[in-house]
DNA sequence: CTGAAAGCGCTAACAA
DNA sequence: TTGTTAGCGCTTTCAG
């Protein structure tokens, strides 16, 4: 059974505010006495309870996150943020992973309501209009990485910005035949993929090239999946010179597709990912770098201050992201 | 202000005790009563605090995992394991990352007193003789994956094995000049490298082959540094036709040196890495697989079982390696 | 089957 | 500067 403060009071002779007040570092107690409560402390072996004080002062002191099942790396990568930016406070981390729609909306029924943790981070998950307005009444302070709603802080990538960035460096380079390989598009789960699409999409329109349909290749985001919409891709009858991949691990299939096929990269053909996870610097793999890290990062920050504040009002805050030109890119044949 | 549990009785004309038990599901409520009070509950909107209840009853319904900041892949997919196993029960997940030897030891020091979480599992950081009499004597029940001390319950990988089976394959493809390129062996941090190292060194010496000390090379655990010490390797006038890398990462420095030198993998040069991390099935990486979500599994299942049980006898599960042959391995060139 | 009341271990307001 | 006491919101006896 371990001590309570009860235990050290009596064995210090003293009350347990007094205990109470040597703990939280209350100016008001003598030297004396703190001596003496700290030696009561050190020879119990006492240590405060923390749910207790938690029920006490209605602060918790965790953080919980909410983010989609481990898989992706660039979760994890945002997670290392987050992770990194909570070390240096007082903060404990609470984890809560998403492995379904009907998950997520408990998770944000739940937690909006019951004090388990005194601010909400929400990575990669973008609520639905009635959750995101009980979460922006609620008692705790949400923030949002990258996803956005306009009730809410939000830490974002300019994904409209990234496809565009990438499509003018490949027409830049002298590509016209262009492919966008990506995941679903009409998933309402996450509009990412829509964006980047849109970008590709504005970015051919302002250099007149028609954009075409059968361009456009559609999956789950498996480098499986990847690899074989790669190989359709490549053999119509008038193949991509290159081929924009929405995230980093559907670049990966595609350059298997194009091992496969004996189709050299980047002589015949130019590939480019999305994400910047490690495995695209292994592979050479030329990509826009979204600073997944800095995201976490940035994420904590602005929950930091909406925990100071009275008033948090919905911001928002993007994280540049940046061309990485490495070796699977190249100007077209001829 | 959130409703309380006073509000729902006051509301449903019945005592705090009655919704309680509604709450509990406890049967002795009659079903007139009960509907009362879940109606009264809907109206209210009302969500039991879980710091309130957890004062109540001893139990936190968390989890607290220990582990090393999350930079190796290998943490993550074993946090991956843990996370999947614990989803179906009703435990929590609290994170405590490590970012060095202090924190460690405070997180020990702490987390084996206070009643932050009913359990503890503690990753990849073996803990010291006197913390581990600490945890195991604590009120909550510890479990280590990856981690080793008799005094505690722990789910490991036989390191030794490990690294008899990678030499041993080796020698059968023909190989006699095996080097052994991994981190530094005398760091006390984790053991598992010299557990390696003395397989590779048990299974050169069975086979009647004298372990050369230049050979070995050791360095962190970096791509960057692997690379490195691969090319001093290489360069040796004498050269090894097969490097068993301590790990994955390391591995594929080796494949970044062999890459800059021309020396050709596998015909000139044998690979072998260790652990099984994504990146070795993209690269075609030859490695010991050690199925590390799966020890995510097991310490967590070997923690509820803990959790049921009042006697919480140390206990040991390995977890079984398995050799996969890929594409950075053959026979010499003889 | 149900209500009242006593804690869980701590903080904080109030007296002294 | 200190001790006492009233909660924090819930569970769980104990009567009835």
């Amino acid at each position: 059974m371990p001590a309570t403060i009860r235990d050290v009071a009596k064995y210090a002779n003293v009350g347990v505010g007094t205990v109470s007040r040597v703990l939280n570092n209350n100016p008001s107690v003598s030297d004396e006495t703190r001596l003496k409560v700290l030696a009561a402390i050190k020879d119990l072996d006492y240590h405060p309870n923390p749910i207790a004080r938690q029920l006490s002062t209605g602060r918790t002191l965790t953080i919980g996150v909410i983010l989609p099942y481990l898989t992706m790396p660039s979760y994890v990568e945002r997670l290392r943020g987050v992770q990194r930016a909570l070390a240096g406070t007082e903060y404990d981390l609470i984890l809560f992973s998403v492995e379904s729609p009907a998950q997520r909306d408990a998770f944000f029924e739940d937690i909006s309501r019951s004090p388990r943790a005194d601010g909400i981070l929400i990575i990669s998950l973008p609520p639905e209009d009635q959750q995101a307005r009980r979460l922006a009444n609620s008692q705790v302070p949400v923030v949002l990485v990258d996803a956005y709603h306009p009730e809410l802080c939000s830490v974002l990538i300019d994904d409209i910005q990234g496809g565009r960035m990438i499509t003018e460096y490949l027409i830049q380079l002298g590509h016209q035949k262009i492919a966008f390989l990506g995941d679903y598009l009409e998933t309402p789960f996450h509009p990412s993929m829509r964006y980047r699409f849109q970008g590709y999409q504005e970015a051919l329109q302002e250099a007149g090239i028609t954009y075409s349909p059968e361009y456009l290749a559609e999956g789950t985001n498996e480098r499986s999946t990847a690899r074989r919409l790669a190989k359709q891709l490549l053999s119509l009858e008038n193949p991509p010179t290159a081929i924009f991949a929405g995230c980093d691990t559907q670049a990966i299939g595609v350059l298997d597709a194009a091992r496969e096929m004996g189709i050299r990269v980047p002589e015949a053909l130019s590939v480019i990912g999305y994400d910047g996870i490690r495995d695209a610097e292994y592979l050479n793999l030329t990509t826009v770098e979204q600073h997944l890290f800095d995201s976490g990062v940035e994420g904590v920050q602005l929950l930091l201050e909406a925990l100071d504040q009275t008033i948090p009002e919905p911001r928002k805050k993007y994280i540049p992201i940046e061309l990485v030109v490495r070796g699977t890119t190249a100007p077209p044949l001829a």
